[in-house]
DNA sequence: GAGCACTGC
């Protein structure tokens, strides 16, 4: 006990047996108090929406507290900021390194700042340079290129900070605006300043929500949009400085992110007028060496040059966290479930259900679904025989298909005292969502990962050791609110042989997108664009490759003007290419490939899977009417234009015919998106109203639609064999369809698929019925 | 007979 109380002091370690591990730069985070909590910035308030997006985007802000109403924010000092924060503001770590941020930023152009979530360095530091002299916008002429004239542009007065997610960013721009003590208002679609608002300091940016008010100086937007805006504005001229906030997670995005900046900062500043753009890059965990060189060293082209490097500082925000033990099996465990059972009954019997921080409640991180339902089965089976003195336990499961209402109950105390609460999580409780409450984890060391296998042309999903940084952010989560413990059912060895850091995005999915943006904005060599991790030149020649037959490069690799077209939607480039031959007379079925697309993109899937035959059974009759014999794609169709010729109730129309909510309002905000880029890009005339009355897909319109899509899948098509095996057209693979497919145990002539995933086997998703013939007639072009 | 997590004018 008494070991226990000096590392609460010291905080900042984790102890593994009697070893006792610095946590500096990892996990690390301030200890909570009373008073600091409800108004402590940071990632817990971006915690407390991506529970709740719905709210976030309503009517409460990020801690959960009714929004005040806009006269209350009318600035009376905006620059001072509002004094109700000020004091939380002031016991963050990095409030006194304030000064040494601003000094840094005056002599370098970039910084590194490794700090902990609960830093408050999301909120704080844009706060900490807004009103610098090189944050104000200056008028600057710029050296006209070949056969332009020289022109006179603004440059800087914004700052953008980047997050990987669009609730973080949109919870973090309302923290902060508040904090400013000034309002977030602006039209959807930005703000254009209509009069009656007063000036705003903070404003946001992700897909489907926009608001910039008018004198916006600091700007939260997700990864992805910045990468639009620099389609139109290469050179961010709208911007003193970007700050990638949460670097560490990698994302395809914020790498392609990376090289632009690197690209920007090594030239020759010809295109901001001479004016440097400041770039600070924050990171929550410490092993950021690699990204600390990738920006110290010059660009390509920069080194031929006599230009100076541009020159990195790196800071580290000491931090505070609640010490964690971590506890280590001493033999490989040979069955996971079993070791869980275990672990988690051991915990409930012998420790107490809360002590002075608060709740001692239990999260578990298993690999999927199906392992968190059937543990979920064992741990009440058991907890049935207990004793009837001790505490219950109530188990709840989070994962990302699950409802958001039963998600969100794994965010809420538990109703009836004498009970502890268990979430069997997979990784989203890592990084997307905060389970409050929590005091012990239990890591089961692996988690899901989809890899794309360049070489064959399909994914993987299969289950894989985590990495030691995952390992160490998934113990962080037991000592958020006080003292915890993090059982690993694992060895140290297995431990110790880890890999540092999980492989990034890039070097695991498929680049397809990524070499078109990279090409659609002006990158001719993507072989030498700037990439922390460069991908295999082989996955690169197949992306090219596979470019080139959707018709977005030439025969040089350029990008062709279908190329720029396709680059418009925000879907990946096959999708895209869909859309586009949907406009052309030949298909003529735009409408209904947008309807399609929507709900493909939306999510993982618009139908709730069914576990039980009942609930089969229960929805039969619905779905009957949804499900078309032409496969996936025309039964998605039929579904969303059933659902939106629904005018009562909607939400009992997919409760009916157990269809996921969420995701099928989110595929109505993707129609309208795409239906208007449509209109933009001169493909139709205008947005049929809505909602409009259901009249069945025709056969004959159905084979156009799906002619339609092989101009983009060809290559994912399948004939079957004499043995009554799929095997692809491209590879010869043995295929089968996927259970979740309408087509699933049927056999056709030739099918084409959108997706093609291993899990247990090969397994074709999406899946449609083709004939042959069509193949060959895509293949033609 | 089966479903890690994000994102995009």
């Amino acid at each position: 006990m008494s070991k226990k109380r000096k590392n609460d002091a010291a905080g900042n370690v984790i102890r593994i047996g009697d070893k006792v591990i610095s946590l500096e730069g990892y996990l690390t985070k301030k200890p909570k108090t009373e008073d600091s909590r409800a108004s402590e910035p940071g990632s817990d308030t971006a915690d407390a929406a991506r529970q709740q997006p719905e709210s976030s985007k309503t009517d409460l802000t990020p801690d959960g507290t009714k929004k005040s109403s806009p006269s209350e924010f009318v600035p009376s000092r905006p620059p001072a900021g509002d004094p109700q924060y000020f004091e939380a503001r002031k016991a963050l770590p990095l409030w006194t390194r304030q000064d040494e941020i601003r000094r840094i930023l005056r002599q370098k152009d970039v910084l590194v700042l490794v700090g902990e979530t609960g830093s408050g360095k999301s909120t704080q530091v844009p706060q900490f340079l807004y009103q610098e002299k090189w944050c104000q916008r200056r008028r600057v002429r710029i050296k006209p290129s070949e056969g332009e004239k020289a022109q006179e542009v603004s440059v800087g007065g914004m700052i953008a900070i980047t997050q990987p997610r669009r609730v973080a960013a949109t919870t973090l721009a309302h923290r902060v605006s508040r904090e400013a003590g000034t309002p977030l208002t602006g039209q959807k679609g930005g703000g254009d300043g209509n009069g009656a608002d007063s000036k705003g300091l903070v404003g946001y940016s992700v897909r489907f929500d926009h608001r910039v008010p008018a004198g916006t100086k600091i700007k939260y937007l997700t990864e992805g949009m910045l990468l639009q805006e620099l389609l139109r504005d290469p050179y961010l001229r709208q911007y003193s400085a970007i700050i990638v906030d949460e670097i560490h997670e990698r994302s395809v995005d914020v790498d392609l992110l990376s090289g632009f900046l690197k690209q920007i900062i090594s030239g020759d500043k010809a295109g901001r007028g001479g004016i440097p753009l400041k770039v600070v890059i924050m990171s929550a965990t410490a092993n950021v060496e690699g990204i600390r060189q990738f920006f110290s060293t010059a660009g390509p082209g920069g080194s031929k040059s006599n230009r100076p490097q541009s020159s990195v500082e790196y800071l580290q925000i000491e931090g505070r966290q609640f010490p964690v033990d971590i506890i280590h099996t001493p033999k490989p465990v040979p069955d996971i479930q079993e070791a869980l059972l275990k672990t988690i009954f051991k915990l409930h019997t012998e420790e107490a259900l809360s002590d002075k921080y608060g709740r001692k409640d239990i999260l578990a991180f298993l690999t999927g679904q199906e392992e968190i339902e059937s543990a979920q089965k064992l741990i009440e089976e058991y907890a049935s025989t207990l004793a009837p003195g001790l505490p219950k336990v109530k188990v709840f499961p989070l994962f990302g298909q699950l409802s958001m209402e039963a998600q969100h109950e794994a965010f809420q105390p538990i109703k009836g005292g004498h009970t502890r609460k268990i979430v069997l999580a997979t990784n989203i409780a890592e990084t997307s969502v905060t389970v409050p409450g929590v005091r012990y984890v239990i890591d089961c060391g692996k988690a899901k990962l989809k890899q794309f296998r360049s070489r064959l042309g399909m994914e993987s999903l299969l289950a894989k050791p985590i990495s030691k940084s995952s390992a160490i952010q998934r113990a962080g989560r037991a000592g958020r609110e006080g003292p915890g413990k993090c059982y690993r059912l694992y060895t140290q060895e297995t431990y110790d042989s880890l890999y540092d850091r999980d492989l990034p995005e890039i070097l695991r999915t498929d680049i397809l997108s990524a070499i078109l943006t990279m090409k659609a904005r002006g990158v001719q060599d993507v072989f030498s664009f700037p990439l922390m991790d460069p991908p295999q030149p082989e996955s690169v020649e197949k992306a090219l490759l596979h470019l080139h037959i959707l018709g977005a490069l030439d025969d040089n690799g350029a990008i062709t003007e279908t190329g720029r077209r396709m680059v418009q939607f925000p879907v990946s480039p096959p999708y895209a290419r869909v859309l586009l031959a949907a406009a052309e007379p030949k298909y003529d079925c735009l409408l209904e490939v947008i309807d399609i697309i929507s709900c493909i993109t939306a999510g993982e899937d618009i139908f709730h899977q069914l576990r039980t035959e009942e609930a089969r059974e229960e929805v039969e009759e619905y779905r009957k009417e949804l499900f078309r014999r032409e496969g996936d794609l025309l039964t998605y169709l039929t579904t969303m234009q059933l659902y939106a010729a629904e005018n009562t109730d909607r939400v009992k129309w997919c409760k009916d015919r157990k269809i996921n909510l969420r995701n099928m309002k989110q595929a109505l905000n993707i129609r309208k998106q795409l239906r208007g880029l449509c209109v933009r890009q001169g493909m139709m005339e205008q947005q049929p109203p809505d909602p409009q009355p259901f009249s069945p897909t025709s056969p004959e319109q159905a084979s156009s639609i799906l002619k339609c899509f092989l101009t983009g899948f060809s290559i994912k098509t399948a004939i079957l064999a004499p043995d009554n095996s799929y095997v692809t057209s491209h590879g010869k693979h043995v295929i089968a369809i996927h259970p979740a497919s309408v087509l699933h145990g049927q056999k056709k002539e030739a099918i084409m698929f959108l997706e093609h995933v291993y899990t247990q086997k090969s397994y074709a998703k999406k899946v449609s019925v083709i004939q042959a013939v069509w193949i060959a007639e895509a293949l033609e072009g």
